[in-house]
DNA sequence: ATTTCTGGCCTGA
DNA sequence: TCAGGCCAGAAAT
């Protein structure tokens, strides 16, 4: 159920005090945000739609309140349509838990009406494309573990603990 | 307590 | 169709 992953794509960077964050955006809204160091290819020159500057401003304001470990203001649209409905119905349920709170990837698999697919759940997390700002790092796995995290480890860990939750 | 095995579900190839 | 993944729970160390 891939879609055309082709849509016309703008590359902005975000420095913030962890590093410079690129986000990517479609005719949507925002569909990509890269940790960084991955593959960041800065593109500023570049004629960049208005609401697209718009959208850029509200995602580095909403990007550095969340590494603060600080609940976000307005988000910019989001543009998921990239990945399956499953996906998509996880993604969507991740932006319910509050900073500072966390799941279990059961307790998500439930929230989707699907409680035996919390492994699948775990995969969508590993796809998520805006992490931070799609909190995949508030999912951990049962028995008070901590999970993998495709970001690293480690930035599950700070994110966490920026939230005021150590592991 | 911690390692291993099994089961169940979604993807991409 | 199939292996493999940010899992969970039970069994076996």
């Amino acid at each position: 159920m891939k879609t055309e992953t082709r849509q016309a794509i703008v590359a902005l960077t975000i420095p913030t005090p962890d590093g410079v964050f690129v986000a990517r955006y479609s005719k949507d809204g925002l569909c990509r945000l890269d940790f960084p160091g991955k593959t960041a290819d800065a593109e500023a020159s570049r004629r960049i739609p208005p609401e697209v500057r718009h959208w850029h401003s509200l995602t580095g304001l909403v990007l550095k309140t969340a590494l603060k470990g600080r609940p976000i203001g307005e988000l910019p649209p989001l543009d998921l349509k990239a990945g399956t409905v499953f996906q998509q119905k996880v993604w969507k349920c991740l932006k319910r838990i509050r900073t500072g709170q966390t799941w279990t990837y059961g307790e998500v698999a439930e929230a989707i009406g699907s409680k035996t697919a919390f492994r699948a759940v775990g995969g969508a997390c590993g796809a998520n494309p805006i992490p931070v700002l799609v909190p995949c790092h508030r999912v951990l796995a049962a028995n008070q573990r901590l999970g993998g995290f495709s970001g690293g480890l480690e930035w599950k860990k700070l994110l966490l603990q920026r939230e005021g939750i150590s592991m």
